[in-house]
DNA sequence: AAAAATCATCGTAATATTGCGATATAACTT
DNA sequence: AAGTTATATCGCAATATTACGATGATTTTT
C-alpha cells in the first residue's frame, strides 16, 4: 500500500529507518557534503552548486530537517543550513552499533 | 517526478544513496538484525517473526539483494539468506567516513 | 513605498515504494 | 505422478517520493 506498518516494528527500528532515510538520496547526501565542508550552507549556494531547482532542494532541506540532522538559522533574507550536532551523533552511534553487531561469519557461505 | 536525477551525481553519492536503502525501511533493519542475531537466516522463519506477508518479506529480501548487502543460498525447498561481508564492509567504510568527515563544529549555529 | 532578493509552500505530474492475495516455480515426499 | 513445502513473481491498490513552475512570505535595498 506504499504505507509502511510503523506499529508492528520497534521505536529503534523505525528510527533507524528514518535516519537512514537523510542518507538515502543522493541530492541529500551532496547537501550533507556540502554542509560538512562548510563550503556552503546558505540555501541559494547549495542550489547554485545542485542542478535542481529551487524548489526541489528546499524540499530535501524540509526533510532533513524533518529528521533533524539539520537544522536552519534564519539570517534574512537569507537562512544558513548545518548539521545539527547530537543527531549527527545519534546516526553515527546508531549505524556505528547495527554495523559493528556483524561479525563477519556468515550463516550460510 | 518520483525520479531521481542520478546522472546529475557523483558515483559515489548514487552508490551511498543505494546501501542507505537498506536501511531505510524498518521492515529491512529488522531483516538484518535478524540476520546478524543468526536467529534466522531462512526466509520462511524471518516471515514468521516479522508481522508481514510472506510476499511482503521476499520483496525487502529482493531489494537487499539488489543492493548487494545479502545474498541467497538455495537450500531447496528452502533458501537461507545472509549477510553479504564484502558490501557489508562497504557500507562500513562509506557510511564511517561520512559521517567522521564531520568535526562537530556547525557553521552558524 | 516599490523593487529586489531569498527561501518556503502550493499544486501538479510522473514515478517509486509498500503491501498483499493469487499464482507460479522448484524440489522433495509419498 | 500427485501432493507438499518453501520461495518467487505477478498484478493490483494505496500511499510516498521526486521534481518543478508558480506563487507567497519576509526582509533588505532603492
Amino acid at each position: 500500500m506504499g504505507v509502511t506498518k510503523t506499529e508492528i516494528f520497534t521505536e529503534e527500528q523505525n528510527r533507524i529507518a528514518d535516519l537512514a532515510k537523510a542518507f538515502a538520496h543522493p541530492a541529500r547526501v551532496a547537501i550533507l557534503q556540502m554542509l560538512i565542508a562548510k563550503k556552503s550552507c546558505v540555501c541559494g549556494d547549495l542550489v547554485g552548486e545542485l542542478n535542481l531547482a529551487q524548489a526541489t532542494v528546499s524540499q530535501h532541506l524540509k526533510e532533513l530537517k524533518r529528521i533533524g540532522i539539520i537544522h536552519g538559522e534564519i539570517n534574512p533574507p537569507r537562512v544558513c543550513y548545518c548539521i545539527n550536532p547530537p543527531v549527527w551523533e545519534e546516526a553515527r552511534q546508531a549505524f556505528g552499533s547495527l554495523i559493528e553487531s556483524f561479525n563477519s561469519v556468515s550463516c550460510c557461505a
